[in-house]
DNA sequence: TTGTAGGCGTTATCAA
DNA sequence: TTGATAACGCCTACAA
């Protein structure tokens, strides 16, 4: 790994090495034959700019970070990882900017606000709404440092999000629900705390109220045995729902369990619908209806947001709602569909 | 973001850049009390040495890269990105490298091997095994640049890499079926071309051979849909096989479900185990049984190795394996565990 | 123990 | 159209 550098470039040329930059740059000071000749020796040479060096020269670090909490194995987001990544690289990529995982967890002097923001390591953050503590937000916001929340963060003004439209989500899960014919609702998952069960269960009554109907609302942990836990008690109840609406694809599946095992017909006694579309959920019996989450679409407007804030051509705070998709499959499937 | 550069808190100190420089690295040429004063103002000032400044100083990045494809949605190893990410982060965190994830989608003159490479904007590259064309290995070797691949790299000397003992891994899951009274077993799933079905077959026949049974392997993709499909040809096929072992706990759905619609028992006919253990594993009809693959751990052996080439400690070739563990669950669970 | 000066590899501003 | 020269912000001999 020898380095080749501008001044090698420049001196094997024959000329000043901030020629050899505006060749780089293809600034149109340079005379087309230079050029040519510049270019055909860093060819030869094997010569690529340094990216550090460059950087330092600009003043920016054509990175934004995307900051994770490794500790938590469970969140909503670690299942999409992969695709809200790819959602990202898909709009910074061509912009030719980097992007950075890092864990907030490590803490001390070295943390993230330091290396990251102060240290200029990065010119924009991505991060899931609940990492950040109320500090942490302020700061940013004070420092006029570009960020872009992915889920709105509840109580705190001057943030810009993008989220999935929940509220709306559940109104679409239980309006497909009514019609095919169930007139008594539950909903079950989600923690109280949790600001994605609340606007879930918001969305779940205000679409209840406008139907007329009765419901209820069971919060879990988003697990299959807690799913199937609840759907027992439930049924134990003497609560008898005809619908089910699911705040995940798990829990779904410990209701379809449950209701097996009760001996209740899906979709002939009891619907089940859920939110989240994961690959199994056209595998289960009967087949799950789900609601599709774009989460490569959530990548795409956190990472166009933040780059419209980092080379200033948008200032103002922007909450993004994106529209969720209905898949209907067998387990609400009570009349044809028209084709 | 007005920026405090080491210039200010030289002259707000008074004292000489450099010396800031040497209270920053903790050099024990520094007066303790000067440092206590100029760490006072550094505070004070709110301070942050630029990591792109030091970084062109020191002439090391401190980041190292993950290279990704992107455009592949269906890869092994997008389920568990996050979970080898984590992995890296846990050890390269510590030792205050950043991670960055690129795209080797991006083509052109502005590709990886020029940008992170070349452009040293990385210090060292982990990857999934089949990211990289042969070329690409044999560049990056030849430019003795440090990397660590997912998985390892078919017919090419000099990779170090880490992966799952999936040979062994197959033994394991044969042994675990031959116990529980199997004798006649089928393996499926699995791309005739991919190296991971390659040494989970090979695993497989070898393990037979050592019980002296018999068994067959059938390729598919690896979905439910392809395990229902399959499982329904071997029965109707005439091969009764009372132990299945399927590549991927999709495969394993498809496959429960189609025996289930053949009025096979599970285990009572028919034994069923899996490579990889999903969150839904537990909750399958019966409960299956899994081979568990640590790939948190996957990602610690990746960035540690990496690191250790990266500084130089280490240099030849590694190949490192990784052992599974199985879970057994009621898929195979004829006779009482002994406890 | 502290300060001076040069270097890391670019970009950018003027002159020439 | 080109070339010195000074940033960019830090590190590191070497000198004081």
């Amino acid at each position: 790994m020898k380095k080749v550098t501008i001044n090698d470039i420049a001196r094997a040329a024959n000329v000043a090495k901030s020629t050899v930059s505006k060749v780089m740059n293809d600034a149109p000071t340079v005379s087309p034959d230079t050029k040519r000749r510049v270019r055909a020796i860093m060819k030869q040479m094997n010569y690529t700019p340094s990216t550090i060096a460059t950087q330092l020269a600009r003043q920016s670090s054509s990175t934004i970070g995307m900051l994770v909490d490794l500790s938590r194995r469970a969140d909503f987001l670690n299942h999409f990882f992969y695709t809200i990544i790819g959602g990202i690289e898909s709009v910074a990529g061509p912009l030719h900017y980097e992007l950075t995982i890092s864990n907030i967890q490590s803490s001390g002097p070295d943390n993230f606000m330091n290396r990251l923001v102060r240290g200029r390591k990065v010119d924009g953050l991505i991060m899931e709404k609940s990492i950040l503590t109320r500090e942490q937000v302020d700061e940013l916001l004070q420092l006029e440092f570009p960020f872009v929340s992915i889920g709105r963060i509840a109580d705190t003004e001057g943030v810009s999000s993008v989220d999935i439209d929940n509220a709306l989500g559940s109104g679409m899960l239980t309006d497909h629900l009514v019609e095919q014919g169930c007139r008594k609702l539950a909903f079950l998952g989600g923690e109280p705390a949790d600001s994605i069960f609340e606007s879930r269960s918001t969305g779940f009554h205000r679409s209840l109220k406008a139907h007329g109907l009765e419901g209820t609302v069971s919060c879990c942990e988003g697990s299959a045995a807690e799913g199937y836990r609840l759907t027992k008690e439930l049924l134990a109840s003497g609560y008898a729902p005809d619908g089910i609406i699911t705040i995940s694809n798990y829990v779904a599946f410990g209701v379809l369990q449950a209701l097996q095992e009760a001996n209740f017909r899906v979709p002939g006694d009891i619907c089940v619908a859920t939110f989240d579309d994961y690959p199994l959920a056209p595998y289960t019996t009967p087949p799950l209806t789900c609601l599709h989450l774009d989460t490569f679409e959530l990548g795409i407007h956190a990472a166009s947001m933040l780059m419209e804030r980092i080379d200033g051509s948008v200032t103002g705070v922007e909450n993004r709602l994106l529209l969720p998709t209905l898949i209907p499959r067998a387990s609400t499937q009570r009349q044809r569909l028209k084709e």
